[in-house]
DNA sequence: GATATAATTAGATGATTAACTAAATGACTA
DNA sequence: TAGTCATTTAGTTAATCATCTAATTATATC
């Protein structure tokens, strides 16, 4: 979870996830879209991937990347539980404070 | 949003966040829970804050700190646009699975 | 004013990170 | 098998970041 939020702490990490919702690219698709050098990108799709943010299969020469729609929601069942949103609110009945 | 992302991506801010959720606390309450000196916590707040995600006000001796519900949500705004979850759907016609 | 408590700011240090170039790996095609 | 394209790995460098101690600001109380 924490490597999911690192990932996500980048911009350029972010715009890929973007580019990657529309469809799966290879890394040199995505690498097209930024003005950076391929390794720069290579090592971005890799923090995605130990991240699982993202998923990644060769196709013969090509490496094919796309989203991992469920770690995603992993991450977004965060946000919603920090707001409440969540069988949650049973948590602080017998809760006081130090 | 960038800030937002960046703020969030350190493990203590995260719990800041999660003790803000229960209730506000000031900041030496908040940093009672943290193995860490308190201008090391006064740093990550000063995070949060940049980043809009708390809100802090001073009441006499103390500063007390609070959850900005209202960035968190628009946080999640983003995972749920990356998730196509959004008004988001007619933007891409042409996709070939559902 | 003097002093105590709460919290922040300043400045330093070690660790992590993002970027680059150059070299290596993997896979297709002639 | 040689050549080429796609991508990653290695190694380096500069910047950012988390943390610490020491010093400062702000408020309350005596």
């Amino acid at each position: 979870m924490n490597e999911s939020f690192k990932a996500l702490s980048d911009p350029t990490r972010r715009q890929i996830l973007r580019l990657l919702r529309e469809k799966d690219r290879t890394a040199g698709e995505i690498a097209e879209y930024f003005d950076m050098s391929k390794p720069s990108i290579s090592h971005h799709l890799n923090a995605l991937k130990q991240a699982k943010l993202v998923i990644d299969e060769r196709q013969g020469q090509h490496i094919m990347y796309s989203l991992n729609s469920t770690v995603v929601q992993e991450v977004m069942g965060w946000f919603l539980e920090l707001l409440g949103t969540d069988e949650d609110d049973n948590r602080d009945k017998g809760r006081d404070n130090p």
